[in-house]
DNA sequence: TTGAAAGCGCTAACAA
DNA sequence: TTGTTAGCGCTTTCAA
């Protein structure tokens, strides 16, 4: 492997003059541009990146810009993704400063504001809603620091990186999930229970991709569908009538244990149920085979990989994917142990 | 972050006097040796990577033996990851070695004495054959260079890592995959595709592994299972008689697509199958229906933690875990492409 | 048993 | 525009 002193040597010019060159710093007359080039093409230059490191000697400071995990249990797992990677690269020179905001496009705002100020090399955040993340994101942007979103995508602004699930994909696959019990008949419920506060549109792609699923599929046809929508607050408003003759039920978000709980509560058997997210309490349910399937989006490999993406592209200047889907896991009990 | 220099400081001793400490070179005096260990706790000393692997300046050479990839795409898999980790390490000074025995005991006996003979520092491994991979183990350990295996598992060789499926848990998964169809009555057909030549038992640990699930589950009684064994060679002997009245197939290898062929030339159709790895071919009896459900083993990413595994032990000197189970992926037509 | 110092390859400041 | 050089922190050799 060629180094820079080499290059250096068989172009006639000093090392200094091969580092203006290589990092595009001017100040050097085109024709030993060209000469350098030339010899760093023929040989085949890569820096060494452990003396680079060590003379750059400089500390990465990455911010992460997520909801605040009060009760939640969802928002912990890219945090524990987001901490791994944290002690993974800290000897890299890497540290993190954590901002939270609380789930209202108040205190979003707030702290958006206050992240805008901050002073860092890379950010992680989750753009949970729409329109202000895009505002966000604008004005983020004139400061040319990386960015890496998870959990949702914002696909209107450019120059971000993604990494997360395919939502409407995995509607699709929640689908076939459920057409698995297939019968004569099949009422299918879909049972929205979201937060008071309305956010980015995943389970809203989600239900979209669960129909495309069964448009495509014209053998499917006896398949009837009934929407509910209710909100986080007021979940006593389950009824076991909603239940009645229902084969199975689909539910777009992580709330799965509510609706399992129900019907254990109220013994109500054989209904196929498919959601998302591996909660402890979902895991239960699992577990007794209340739920049948659990779509995983692995919230903590998405922490993690988001660091390592800003690691990778920062540290040590590789190239890396914009966006990265992270695979469709379907979790049942057999396999729930191995998915970690 | 303290470093060694500052130690040495502290400590009134020298550079060179904190690192024969710092690696057990021994030639010091206790009371040096108390005194410097006493400053690293308290401060904390994590040596710099860069500097360190700079200084050290060497090169890492693993050795990869693996069977020969001779028209069997399923060797291609961990081959790719393999190639995706030694471009990432290359500049971190990683090399790779390739050597690769038929799938014969006589050829892996020749190849594995060669192996032997090799300066490496560190060996990836599929452990084929077991009781000749037994004996090439413990010779190898004398040499005390790492090893990881991928693939399959030799329990009986300790101080040696893994990467790969829990193949008795991924036949047990298998089982409730079969389980979900479920009729009045219920025939299942298990087809042994094997070659010639006898290898580790793993498909015996999924067969194992897919009859414990209907042990455990005492509510599916009315299973009836038929064992088919047929040599690689003579598929041929594949019979429409042998699928009357089966509703069900588990092929506990990747030659799945052998019968889904078979079953589609014959138009026979409603019958569920289960088997292993999305080779090409496997997939496109997904894709066109005939597949029900492939478990995915990740042969790539095996590979690619592999290499990864020994990087992380001998370039970043990190402590790395002794097994790591592949998660278990079930995979349909519908998360097929997210999982790569 | 210990210390001193050269050097790993790159960066960046300073001098020319 | 170009060259020189002092580090970055650690390893290792040589001398004491």
């Amino acid at each position: 492997m060629i180094t820079i002193k080499k290059i250096a040597e068989i172009a006639n010019v000093s090392p200094g003059t091969v580092d203006r060159i290589i990092h595009n710093r001017g100040q050097v007359s085109q024709e030993n541009v060209d000469k350098v080039n030339a010899i760093i093409k023929e040989f085949g230059f890569k820096k060494n990146i452990f003396a680079s490191n060590l003379a750059f000697n400089k500390k990465f400071n990455f911010v992460v810009f997520l909801p605040k995990n009060d009760g939640l249990e969802y928002w912990q797992a890219p945090l524990d993704g987001i901490e791994k990677a944290s002690e993974e690269f800290s000897r890299f020179g890497v540290s993190i400063d954590y901002h939270f905001y609380k789930y209202d496009s108040a205190s979003f705002k707030k702290m958006a504001a206050k992240v805008l100020e901050l002073d860092c090399d890379g950010l992680l955040f989750a753009p949970i809603f729409k329109e202000d993340s895009i505002l966000f994101l604008d004005e983020f942007k004139k400061k040319k620091i990386p960015v890496v979103m998870i959990d949702s995508n914002v696909k209107e602004i450019e120059g971000v990186s993604y990494i997360g699930q395919d939502a409407n994909q995995s509607g699709y696959l929640a689908g076939r999930l459920i057409s698995f019990g297939k019968k004569e008949e099949n009422k299918v419920l879909i049972i929205k229970i979201t937060r008071e506060i309305e956010n980015t549109s995943v389970y809203l792609q989600r239900i979209k991709g669960f129909y495309s699923f069964f448009e495509d599929h014209e053998e499917l046809t006896n398949f009837k569908f009934t929407e509910i929508k209710i909100k986080d607050s007021d979940v006593k408003k389950l009824d076991t009538k909603m239940f009645e003759g229902v084969d199975s039920v689909f539910i777009p978000n992580s709330r799965i244990h509510i609706v399992a709980q129900f019907l254990k509560e109220k013994n109500i058997k054989g209904i196929r149920i498919v959601g998302y997210d591996l909660l402890k309490k979902n895991i239960e349910f699992l577990e007794d085979g209340t739920v049948d399937f659990l779509i995983n989006q692995k919230p903590e490999e998405q922490g993690y990989r988001g660091i390592s993406h800003l690691y990778k592209k920062l540290v040590l200047k590789e190239e890396v994917e914009e966006i990265y889907y992270m695979p469709l896991e379907i979790i049942i009990k057999e396999n729930y142990s191995s998915s970690h």
